[in-house]
DNA sequence: TATTGTTAGTTACAAAATCAACTATTACGC
DNA sequence: GCGTAATAGTTGATTTTGTAACTAACAATA
């Protein structure tokens, strides 16, 4: 009986792994490496995770429509807007269009909002600081450095 | 005018960023750098996620049950199920009841599941390499390594 | 060998994501 | 200004996922 199943033989010479390929394991680490958190927002707050990422943009960067908060957050439009009717609903946050261009709306985090996101932002740092210690500092620093690269961030 | 926003000043000495934040980062790199090889499998073989990682399994690793499957690629078992299901519809992998245990099913490749398999491994292995490019070898060999432990494989 | 529990996998129903079509508003070209 | 195109955001139809309940088979044990 084997030990451990390895890489088909029939491959050859070639050593390519799925384990190995990166938006496989990119998808695996991001999944697994949220789970936690996901529970946290979800349990305290009933938000989904397209909520807390709009949440969190308007807490940390301040008010701004929701076409800004899909370009960041690198989400499409339909998702942002049922985020927002959702955060709208459990006033979360205000709508206010503007006056020169009535198509768009400015989006701010009202009282409870506000709350809620320095609530969220508390866990997340802790959380944060959980996942790096698992690495030196300098590592962290280079992982992060990359996924902004991979993720096209500036 | 603002040339870009920051982190709103409210948040004092605190210096934590959205755009920093692992389980954020992880997604927004996980997302952005399959982009690409979703549209391969999508466009060529009309699979979805779920699907092309079944798929990646039985060819390299070879036959093994649905089970063996989720416990590998960490989905949830109704996820295997339901891939399984459209695989075999389509011919690309055949199902057969293990015969000392009639509950379970051993999943194998069609020839056509080993085609499909073989072109889209080497569409994988040129866009892993391609990604790989953007840094150094030993970067990418730490990457892997602590995404890895992100998500907590082995 | 009944009883109870566990496991592999499927299915049903509800929640959410996707894609395209839609409304309302502004911008452009003439 | 008038017609056309572009933009911000919403809505509806379809697809996909998630949760839980379910079936069928095996295991343990009294």
């Amino acid at each position: 009986m084997m030990t451990e199943k390895s890489p088909n033989p029939e491959a050859g010479k070639d050593t390519f792994d799925l384990a190995d390929f990166l938006p496989f394991l990119l998808n695996q680490a991001a999944e697994e490496s949220s789970l936690a958190f996901q529970n946290v927002y979800k349990d305290r707050y009933g938000m989904l995770r397209t909520e807390w990422r709009v949440l969190f943009h308007l807490g940390m960067y301040g008010r701004m429509t929701a076409k800004e908060i899909g370009a960041r957050a690198m989400m499409h439009k339909t998702k942002v807007s049922r985020a927002v009717q959702r955060l709208a609903e459990r006033r979360f946050l205000n709508r206010t269009r503007d006056a020169r261009d009535r198509r768009s709306e400015h989006l701010e985090l009202t009282p409870a909002g506000e709350a809620a996101y320095r609530d969220l932002r508390g866990v997340a740092r802790d959380y944060d600081a959980k996942l790096a210690r698992h690495f030196t500092s300098g590592e962290v620093a280079l992982l992060r450095s990359m996924l902004r690269q991979l993720a096209g961030i500036r």
